[in-house]
DNA sequence: CTTTCTGCAAAGGCTTTGCAGTCCG
DNA sequence: CGGACTGCAAAGCCTTTGCAGAAAG
């Protein structure tokens, strides 16, 4: 999905987000932020520990300090959370078009999509609920291309 | 959100299921499925727990059983789950039309709602992106007409 | 009788927390 | 300098699992 353009970097935002709150810029936190936005993608915080460097190498960021500037991320508004399988996936918010995701039980790949539609579907409900919406999450649960064009495959071969 | 009518009832339903996989049916099993659907509301297991009798009374059901039958039910197609806050919440699913929520992340309360159209999205999405859709999940956050209103309440006197 | 179940307690996965030393402003 | 932050290890929370005895079919 295209960024949007906006006016601060994710690590100008959150500068701003620490100043306005009083809190410190630590080379861990910009650190971090650098990294959950090198790359558009889906993550948790494991596989975002994985790329990062090991104890004992330069940079190195302890367990304990990712997870806490994760929930900053979300405090600042620059990454969105969600559950899936009983951990947290870390989305960015900040910067990118506001989207919703497929997902494929079978490889469990994430796949984005935008539909203003299911965005009118939700206010509308909303309103007829007497809620105020601050936000929303769809999940798509299914089996994607790859994994349905596989499966033929394997059926053929199980019926030779 | 009113009943459909079912030609089994859930522990009917739940027997047959049970019997097409060689599975027995426990006294524990037949009391628990019967509690689950004495109400309709979503619950997460603590809160089935907290209702069901204690260690030593008659008809308890440990916790690991709980969770196991649960886990049943969502595989009998009884019941639905999803993850909010780090916990796993259950809804009926058999019986009931489907459905989605609204969430208030003040009062944690969960309302439900239903629309057709959401699920045309729902579909058309999926077609867009190969995926052949088994279920989804919609969630939409905001504050509910109660909150709002007491919040407002609030306000006024701190005004004053 | 055999296989599946249950309760118990212990383990597991993910995330948070308490603490002592460190660093930012 | 003082308060906020970090790394470490330990704890927490929810859920699952191994096992021995109990029960279903």
């Amino acid at each position: 999905m295209a960024p949007l353009s906006v006016s601060l970097s994710p690590q100008e935002r959150f500068a701003e987000y620490l100043q306005s709150r009083g809190l410190r810029q630590t080379s861990q936190r910009k650190f971090l932020v650098e990294q959950v936005f090198s790359q558009h993608d889906h993550f948790d915080a494991e596989e975002l520990i994985e790329r990062l460097p090991r104890r004992g190498e330069p940079n190195y960021v302890s367990t304990a300090t990712v997870y806490r500037t994760l929930r900053e991320c979300v405090d600042a508004g620059l990454l969105f959370s969600f559950q899936l399988d009983g951990r947290t996936v870390y989305d960015h918010d900040y910067g990118y078009p506001q989207h919703d995701h497929l997902y494929c039980t079978r490889c469990r790949k994430l796949v984005e999509f935008q539909s203003d539609q299911l965005r009118e579907v939700r206010d509308e409900m909303a309103t007829l609920h007497g809620f105020r919406v601050d936000s929303h999450r769809m999940i798509i649960n299914g089996i994607c291309r790859d994994c349905l064009r596989n499966r033929r495959k394997k059926r053929k071969q199980d019926l030779v």
